[in-house]
DNA sequence: GCCAACGTTGGC
DNA sequence: GCCAACGTTGGC
């Protein structure tokens, strides 16, 4: 089983959101990056873990942890001419982007913002805190999971 | 709102 | 295939 963090702004997509679908899941749809697309389609399995995290907002954090509950299939947004993430150069017989499917594990006891991850050097090589990383689906490694599932209960 | 980083596009 | 221009991401 692997780790994973998957990145959302919390004014178009927030854990609260996520709470509120309909069995608590949601597809992930909009992923336009070929990077984030290769671990979808190729790495991510049923019953992985995810970090649900907020980016673009007032405090970056780790919010939740979601699994993945159905692996990756074409994303559809890509032929619809009235979705913001339409691809026109999309070829539906031969899809070009993918997503999964997320459910909701549970929201942290507390948030875990950015700022305080950079606080540790045993997360260092988090590709999350690499200067300027633009990723919206990374994987994290067991070790980094662990230790920061610690942080969740430890006194701020 | 600024700016650094970096992916994508398109002319040559 | 190179590379400049442009667009997007995302922290601050």
């Amino acid at each position: 089983m692997k780790y994973w963090l998957m990145k959302s702004e919390p004014d178009s997509f927030s854990i609260d959101d996520l709470a509120r679908k309909p069995k608590q899941t949601q597809h992930w749809d909009g992923v336009r990056n070929y990077q984030a697309r290769n671990m979808m389609r190729d790495e991510m399995k049923s019953g992985d873990l995810v970090f649900f995290y907020h980016s673009s907002c007032k405090q970056p954090a780790i919010v939740g942890i979601a699994e993945v509950c159905r692996e990756a299939y074409p994303d559809f947004t890509a032929n619809d001419p009235e979705n913001k993430y339409y691809d026109p150069k999309n070829d539906p017989d031969k899809p070009r982007w993918y997503m999964v499917d997320i459910r909701l594990v549970r929201k942290l006891a507390r948030d875990i913002s950015l700022a305080e991850l950079k606080q540790y050097g045993e997360l260092a090589d988090m590709p999350l805190l690499a200067r300027a990383n633009r990723l919206s689906i990374m994987p994290v490694s067991k070790t980094n999971w662990q230790f920061i599932l610690k942080l969740e209960n430890k006194p701020v």
